[in-house]
DNA sequence: TAGACCCAATCC
DNA sequence: GATTGGGTCTAC
């Protein structure tokens, strides 16, 4: 007879706790167990987190666990798993369920009952039937444009939400069919790859990282100094010392090379998790590891969380990237739950990048990560010739144009005649970036956040780039009904028409999430631009990362200043990483490389320092700043989010909330708001944040999860934590 | 005064 | 997270 303690799925905080049932079956139940248990007369899954013998008057009123209700055989979790979620549950103030929710596949989550994994991987495409495009919703209409653009076929992941295409599917405008995949590595191709020989700096390297003290290091080295070999070098090390590998990289999608190394070097040991995985798959390749088939795990943020066993090494690659940061409850930062990991774990954490994040690179500078930097570029070529151009100067512009300016418009011609390829970053999506009527002043704005809306010529639909809303786009003002519409700002959809008017004989491809977002087209127009197809490539900040193009000898950006406008305490440091990105992808190749650098800001730090690749100049400058305005790394950040249903309600939450933690009379503390955050409206909910700032934050977090776990939910409010975050 | 609506407590 | 039961508001 025992008695077990249930953690339960529900992720919300007032349940972080476990309750008790008894058990008397014959069959196995062990800790880490799941198990279906009647709760409130519903049937929930939960984890056994405890076992207790206990005699037959110690039952009491528990309810019984039935055989059939045991869902394992074996434990889901091994116990340094199941520490690290405790651990990372109380440094973000979320809750366990919250915290395992996020670190397992849905098919194994606990929320979800489907005990075993699709054993046939199917993919699920989406085929248009009918491009009449009536009687549609906006957002029904933009994803029957997407189709179109796409031969009418596409995978149903990446077509929308599946609301709106159930929705379409009833209407008979779409059809679903399924298709078997292939199993393994069919979309990686692993490039037979030779151990290279280290080169006397990448030995140094090397062994600087085998020797350090400390358990976290810092490996900062510029692109194309060969931290690549260095983590393969590693990986092998670790291997024969028979432990287990993380490799994290930022996007799988984006790191192609990384991956294929890997692959190449270590073949079946390798277990790639990836977005492109059918939920079939990702069970399988979960079990594979948990297993013990493969030692060495490759893959995005998620997979910091990998039930690898025995785990000696744990490599963030470009560990400045944001994409580690999930901007979702428990809102973890892979980089800390690596750290954490690597501590229960006794492992290793290798930190790389050429940019470190202010955070890593103020904590090598302390003493607390070892620092470890590889200077020269493998290869030994120059970094290439800069211009930053300043946009305010008269007559910059040609008649033909008012978004490239004579000079990179010049340098665009040149690299055509020379049979060379450029690329040009203009970090902004659609084609005007903002509509409004001239005679009223009316602004086209979404209902839904309060942002500004950006006109899609691809679609001929207006949308918010902050939470998905799409409308029609009007053909008149709806207050005044002017039909002159003032369009402002342009995105790349826009700079792209002007390219061609320009350079009518150049080959342009654009690529940004718009294009992207069906992947086989991605990957189709990088290769193509790779091979030669084209003479310019287009876009985003998707461009900017990662790949090697050996015939690219310009680099531009149409405007550096866009991301400067934000607000946001790490605006500068996107914007000197976009340049510093932008500028090496020009000296890559054996030819000489030139970039150019649009602005209205022409001598602002980031875009300076950018154009020089001068990290330490940024990074002293930055921290200065930092240090003035008493943002991290000298401070811990942690945001609030209060919402309700009206204003005056997240408003007065917020309030009392602030009120609340004032009380705690913590002196280092400083608390900033209520104030409205960047998007205000929010699933119809109103929006408050309480920014919260202090040199060391363990002793308000016990405190505040009690304040918001007994206070955050009453009266309506819905409260959000998020501890570190990168934006407010 | 019934029904709608809101809120906080409860779940083992 | 979902359900419940009590308290208050509101329309006739």
């Amino acid at each position: 007879m025992w008695r077990v303690d249930v953690l339960l799925e529900i992720v919300s905080r007032g349940l972080d706790r476990t309750f008790s049932y008894f058990y008397c079956g014959k069959k196995s139940l062990d800790i880490y167990f799941r198990v279906l248990v009647d709760f409130n007369g519903r049937s929930l899954m939960g984890f056994v987190l405890k076992k207790k013998e206990i005699s037959k008057e110690e039952i009491g009123d528990l309810k019984e666990i039935k055989e059939e209700n045991i869902v394992d055989e074996e434990p889901l979790l091994s116990p340094s798993l199941f520490q690290l979620a405790e651990v990372v549950a109380n440094y973000y103030l979320a809750s366990r369920a919250r915290v395992l929710q996020s670190m397992l596949p849905r098919s194994l989550s606990p929320r979800r009952s489907s005990l075993k994994g699709v054993k046939i991987a199917y993919e699920t495409y989406v085929k248009l039937l009918d491009d009449s495009e009536k009687d549609l919703s906006p957002k029904q209409l933009e994803c029957v444009r997407l189709l179109k653009e796409n031969n009418y076929e596409i995978r149903k992941k990446e077509a929308g939400s599946p609301s709106i295409l159930k929705a379409l599917s009833s209407k008979g405008v779409i059809s679903f069919f399924r298709v078997e995949k292939k199993r393994g590595l069919h979309r990686i191709k692993a490039f037979p790859h030779e151990k290279l020989e280290l080169t006397p700096a990448q030995k140094e390297a090397f062994f600087g990282i085998l020797k350090a003290k400390q358990d976290v290091t810092l490996l900062e080295g510029v692109t194309g100094s060969g931290k690549t070999e260095i983590y393969l070098q590693l990986s092998e090390k670790a291997l024969e010392e028979g432990k287990s590998v993380i490799m994290l990289v930022p996007e799988i999608n984006l790191t192609p090379q990384m991956v294929s190394y890997f692959a190449a070097r270590f073949h079946e040991k390798v277990a790639i998790l990836h977005s492109g995985l059918t939920e079939g798959e990702r069970y399988d390749e979960y079990r594979r590891i948990a297993k013990g088939e493969a030692q060495i795990v490759i893959g995005a943020r998620s997979a910091v969380f990998a039930p690898l066993k025995n785990v000696g090494l744990i490599i963030l690659d470009e560990e400045h990237v944001e994409s580690y940061k999930q901007e979702t409850a428990p809102f973890y930062h892979a980089r800390e739950v690596a750290i954490m990991r690597g501590k229960i774990e006794g492992a290793r954490v290798l930190l790389g990048s050429a940019t470190p994040s202010l955070e890593s690179r103020a904590r090598a500078h302390k003493g607390v990560y070892a620092f470890v930097e590889l200077k020269e570029r493998v290869n030994g070529k120059a970094l290439p010739k800069v211009r930053i151009l300043d946009l305010r100067t008269p007559d910059i512009f040609t008649k033909a144009s008012d978004k490239i300016s004579r000079p990179l418009l010049y340098a665009l011609k040149e690299r055509l005649e020379k049979g060379e390829q450029s690329l040009l970053l203009l970090n902004r999506r659609g084609y005007w970036t903002g509509i409004e009527c001239p005679d009223c002043g009316h602004l086209f704005m979404c209902p839904d956040c309060g942002g500004y809306l950006t006109y899609h010529m691809s679609d001929q639909l207006l949308k918010c780039h902050h939470c998905g809303y799409v409308e029609e786009y009007p053909e008149c003002c709806p207050q005044c009904h002017n039909t002159k519409l003032r369009r402002i700002g342009y995105g790349t959809e826009r700079l792209e028409r002007d390219l061609r008017d320009l350079l009518p004989e150049a080959r342009i491809a654009r690529l940004d999430r718009d294009v992207g977002r069906v992947s086989k087209k991605m990957e189709e127009i990088l290769e193509d631009f790779r091979a030669g197809k084209y003479d310019i490539l287009l876009g985003t900040q998707m461009i900017a990362k990662g790949h090697d193009f050996p015939n690219l000898t310009l680099a531009g950006m149409a405007l550096a200043d866009i991301g400067l406008a934000l607000p946001s305490y790490r605006s500068s440091e996107r914007t000197f990483n976009l340049v510093t990105q932008t500028v090496g992808r020009a000296g890559r190749s054996e030819k000489n490389g030139e970039a150019f650098i649009q602005t209205f800001n022409p001598e602002h730090y980031a875009i300076v320092l950018g154009a020089r690749q001068d990290y330490e100049a940024f990074f002293r400058y930055e921290m200065k700043m930092r240090h003035d305005n008493e943002e991290p790394p000298y401070v811990y950040m942690l945001t609030l989010y209060v919402s309700a249903k009206s204003e005056e309600r997240s408003f007065q939450g917020a309030s009392d909330l602030r009120a609340m933690i004032e009380e705690l009379k913590l002196n280092d503390l400083r608390i900033i708001g209520p104030f409205t955050p960047y998007i205000s409206v929010s699933q119809g909910l109103y929006r408050k944040v309480l920014l919260l700032k202090a040199r060391d934050m363990s002793r308000l977090k016990p405190k505040l999860k009690e304040i918001i776990e007994t206070y955050g939910q009453r009266g309506g409010l819905k409260t959000e934590v998020n501890v570190d975050p990168l934006d407010y």
